[in-house]
DNA sequence: GTGTTTGCAAAGTGTTTGCAATTTA
DNA sequence: TAAATTGCAAACACTTTGCAAACAC
């Protein structure tokens, strides 16, 4: 391997490849607006908003697939502090949160900075998946 | 004391007198159907199914009132767990759940079942106003 | 080419609102 | 009777769906 090739796009391209998803113009342009980057905490309608700030054509329902997608294959992480209101974290490791109550952001908690004890036991053979912590913060 | 008054209604109407809230029919019988028995978690529509299914004559919209005016008044606290759907949980006292990811099912955790060690701050002098921890099971 | 993905607009879900009629104190 | 509460239906915000056209391999 000599020559370095410009790879646009790179990142985004082998997590999509990774998840065994077709790097499609959509799906590429919302990939890296999602990871190039710092983590965020962020909705469909703001990644779609995002999209078209950035001149990429997108529609809304792709955006929801897509986010759905990603979730299932494991890049993001969906998460429920709100009703009516799906965030979706680009974080995926293990981790906790605040959400600021009244203006509805979510702030990460690595997981080293809080300690869960004594988890009973999921009843009856079943598995647990995730153990959430949210801390709700009134401001 | 010698005599035994029957007061029906009695329990959640001191409840509404404690929480300065008029006990009209629609409220002591909303009530009724969340205090009197066991601690649960319940929607707004299955709080209205099962008080038409008591010949209880109301609303979707005043128990969606009636939900959050509990809840303003401390008789309830609102969980969400699920997109798209808020469960309202009869026990107020510091505890922590379950979530059944695949049944929607959520079942109480005793507080001091689980330890959460080492909260961080809220930033900025901030205050905390709970922490909630969701054990999801995935079944 | 063939199967996948996209966009649109329509439908769906859970929740809130405006307002006239009713009820409570 | 004055103020609070209710019910209805319409409005709402967010999300999903059905299907024809466009796209990736």
């Amino acid at each position: 391997m000599t020559m370095v090739t410009i790879r646009p796009y790179s990142q985004a391209l082998d997590r999509l490849r990774a998840a065994g998803l077709r790097p499609t113009r959509q799906r590429l342009a919302l990939a890296r607006l999602l990871f190039d980057g710092c983590d965020r905490h962020i909705s469909a309608e703001q990644l779609h908003n995002e999209a078209v700030a950035n001149n990429i054509r997108v529609s809304l329902a792709t955006v929801y697939n897509t986010l759905h997608q990603f979730t299932d294959a494991g890049l993001l992480r969906e998460i429920v502090v709100d009703a009516g209101r799906s965030y979706f974290d680009t974080n995926v490791s293990d981790h906790h949160h605040f959400f600021y109550e009244r203006s509805g952001k979510l702030c990460d908690i690595p997981a080293e900075m809080i300690g869960v004890t004594k988890v009973p036991d999921a009843p009856a053979g079943l598995k647990i998946s995730r153990v959430e912590v949210i801390v709700r913060v009134d401001g």
